[in-house]
DNA sequence: GCATATTACTCAGTGCACTGAGCATTCGTT
DNA sequence: AACGAATGCTCAGTGCACTGAGTAATATGC
């Protein structure tokens, strides 16, 4: 008797979000290679050589999931593992030229795929939402993580 | 050479948040029952008798997810699952006592959470964050299911 | 130098989310 | 009544995402 809105529930809207964004990546912008993928490839690109936690780190996976992530992309021969020599529990992360091919094509229709995505909203909008965005994701975060290179207050109740 | 900033990729974001706000729940609201699972017994509060399709249209998964989310729910002892005698095809779903006990209690833990979820931003700042969750959410919808109740126009390309 | 702690990764288990294929039931025609 | 389409659900397969437990290698303390 006491049925709640679920649209006033940031969560769900959330999730309904990131559904949205799923499938709309899967039609515009790749069947094979997912937006997490991608967002892997894109960190190598950045900074080559960097091992399976820090990637991690980069773009927002527990080392399970990572670890998942990147067998699939060697596996299709994106990118290679190499343990480290100089710390043999590490392994070093390089993209191969075909991860490099495929994260130059993927950019571009990432590029496009994010205006249709954001089109509903107007210039100023789609600004503040990335900002709302971030905000609220990086202060809930924060409460996981009480460490950061900024130690700034992260809250103030 | 070309790496991209994540951080105005609005997928990467949105997964992001999901992920804050999944793990937030489990630490504030319930490690049982999940946000998807809360979002079914809210629908069936709603509307008792539903058949599973029905519900997965009203919280947003496919046929194959809400079989899942349902089949737990109903192992717990939170919902009965009956064949409908009018349409062999059909089950119909109830929530048990417990159903509607479990539903009471998050909604108040639920809450709780979203305050701080939100807390980050201002009164007027989280109005427009769940303004613009919908519409984002709602259009991207809206392009797989080219029906809608309003049929207006949802592009202008 | 050796025990202990830390670190990077792996493995097993649970749950969400989708697709494509299949099955049974019902509905619409004829 | 019988055929075929549509409908509700199930099942198998893939991928993301987390926890908790375990393994191997390095780093630290003494």
């Amino acid at each position: 008797m006491s049925a709640v809105d679920l649209s006033s529930h940031p969560g769900h809207l959330a999730r309904r979000l990131q559904q949205a964004h799923y499938l709309l990546w899967n039609t515009m912008v790749s069947e094979e290679t997912t937006s997490p993928q991608f967002a892997v490839l894109n960190a190598l690109i950045a900074e080559p050589g960097l091992d399976q936690r820090t990637v991690g780190e980069r773009v927002g996976l527990d080392r399970s999931t990572i670890a998942e992530v990147i067998s699939r992309l060697s596996r299709r021969g994106l990118l290679d593992k190499v343990r480290d020599p100089k710390d043999g529990r590490r392994s070093l992360l390089h993209l191969t030229e075909d991860g490099v091919r495929t994260h130059r094509r993927i950019s571009v229709r990432a590029a496009r795929m994010n205006q249709v995505f954001l089109g509903p909203l107007s210039a100023e909008e789609q600004a503040v939402f990335l900002d709302l965005l971030r905000r609220v994701s990086d202060a809930a975060e924060g409460l996981r993580n009480p460490e950061g290179p900024l130690g700034a207050g992260t809250s103030s109740l």
